[in-house]
DNA sequence: CGACCGATCGTCT
DNA sequence: GACGATCGGTCGA
């Protein structure tokens, strides 16, 4: 920790500029409680989602279903869907409500609670496993599609800013993952990494 | 290291 | 009936 924890408000999240939250997010806090299991890590890796004209997002062209509606939430909301059958994926949920703007949480680097992530992980040690990647580290902080449309202004999950920046060298901004068949929009770089931070999952660019 | 593959199932067509 | 905003393992160079 760098200095007191100050959860963000409703404000951070009302902008219009998604690839500006997504980049500022870098350095901030996920903090889970549930059942007095309070478990946090450092954000350092994510994906900007930037609503109907992005090919690779869920809400592209507008389109709204069952799954994919809390995308269009008001600013502060979580969407949280399964990939693959059995990864659950958290995102931030920015802009107004109805404009789908969303930040997909991609790594972390883990601050609390290490041992009750790997109790909720079943792996034996601390290693860059627990947090890297979106569906592990949704698993090690207990987060599932249950919590889509919840919101992060509560007590039980929300961001918090101990004070750290990262410094625009410490930045690298790249191509989002797994998102090829988004057309044109597969090339665009939505993607902000902390360079060097072992958390970061490993693929290119 | 990169390429590939199987697991696994809710969601949408 | 097909397809993922993934993951961890294997295989070959």
């Amino acid at each position: 920790m760098t200095g007191t924890l100050k959860k963000l408000g409703e404000a951070f999240y009302d902008r219009a500029d998604v690839l500006k939250i997504a980049r500022e997010l870098l350095g901030k806090i996920l903090v889970t409680r549930f059942d007095g299991v309070y478990t946090s890590g450092r954000i350092v890796e994510t994906e900007a989602y930037a609503g109907v004209g992005d090919r690779a997002s869920h809400a592209f062209g507008g389109k709204r279903t069952a799954r994919s509606e809390a995308i269009y939430g008001a600013p502060g909301e979580i969407y949280m869907y399964i990939c693959y059958g059995m990864h659950h994926l958290f995102n931030v949920v920015t802009n107004k409500k109805d404009i789908p703007h969303a930040v997909l949480i991609r790594s972390l680097e883990p601050l609390q609670g290490i041992s009750a992530m790997l109790q909720r992980t079943g792996k034996p040690e601390l290693d860059y496993t627990l947090t890297r990647g979106p569906g592990n580290l949704s698993r090690a902080l207990g987060l599932n599609k249950q919590h889509s449309g919840g919101s992060l202004l509560s007590d039980e999950i929300y961001i918090a800013d101990d004070g750290l920046k990262y410094k625009k060298g410490q930045i690298l901004v790249t191509k989002r993952i797994g998102v090829e068949s988004a057309r044109e929009d597969a090339e665009r770089l939505y993607r902000f990494i902390v360079v060097g931070n072992p958390y970061v999952s490993a693929r290119k660019s």
